[in-house]
DNA sequence: TGCGCTTAAATCGTGTACGATACAAAGGAA
DNA sequence: TTCCTTTGTATCGTACACGATTTAAGCGCA
């Protein structure tokens, strides 16, 4: 079953990441969306969840944690009062460079060619849309 | 980030099995260790654990629930007391047949050919199988 | 026999996930 | 304006996931 082992590959990363974020402070769903938001900040909750498939319930949360590590703020948009922008601190932009390393790490720990993860990517991005696709039918 | 891609197809194949598998009673990690029960039963709590990658924080409660559905039972090891062994009722290893169905619709969720599947599941096995040693050294 | 070491589950606390719901702000239509 | 619908977060309850600890059952060895 494919499910089977895209569900173990994923707990695979989990556990290789783990060590390695521990030191910064972070797990690993904290880890994605600080991702995120060093891609393109600040960006509404909304957003973040879009990129990466998450609502409000788990978001909010998550992102108070955040905050309260001092890697965010959380404020409400003047222009629209319903939205909460998400912004890095100086702290959490600062953390972008050692969390470089951790990703050299961890691509490291694959063992593949970077040709190898690339085609990797497409095949899971294509099946991720086929299987949303379907999901909404 | 491969990361990334194999955080969001997880989550798409949990999205697509979610509104299959609420008619039998079951969330997808309970459908996945009913898979491994269906391939061989009884096994103990911890092989359960060795096919999935969990442990006994994570499974005896949800063997707890599996258990108040109806689909499996929870003994003592006679000949080892510490051991529990989870086995089928008749009503668990009965719904086998309707779980095939969910993974026909699964497969065919994916939109992709056999071949092709079975080639990415090469690819994942692998991955993973590197991402483990890595993180034990 | 008894003592310690290992092993197998269970328990506890924290942190995701998510369906369902609540609620306030925004944007229209009458 | 008033009402209604939509949109963006937050809250609640349930169910994983896992590190750390606990407890009980085997096992070895003097």
């Amino acid at each position: 079953m494919l499910c089977f082992d895209i569900y173990a590959a994923n707990h695979a990363f989990a556990r290789v990441y783990k060590p390695l974020l521990d030191p910064l402070g972070l797990t690993y769903p904290q880890f994605l969306v600080m991702l995120v938001l060093w891609a393109e900040a600040p960006l509404s909750v909304g957003t973040i969840g879009k990129r990466l498939g998450l609502s409000s319930n788990t978001l909010t949360p998550l992102l108070k944690r955040l905050a309260q590590t001092g890697y965010v703020t959380r404020r409400r948009d003047g222009a629209d009062e319903r939205r909460v922008q998400v912004d890095l601190t100086e702290s959490g932009a600062a953390l972008r460079e050692r969390a470089d390393h951790v990703q050299q790490c961890a691509t490291r720990a694959t063992g593949m060619s970077l040709e190898d993860m690339q085609a990797l990517q497409d095949q899971l991005q294509q099946l991720s849309a086929h299987l949303l696709k379907s999901g909404r039918a």
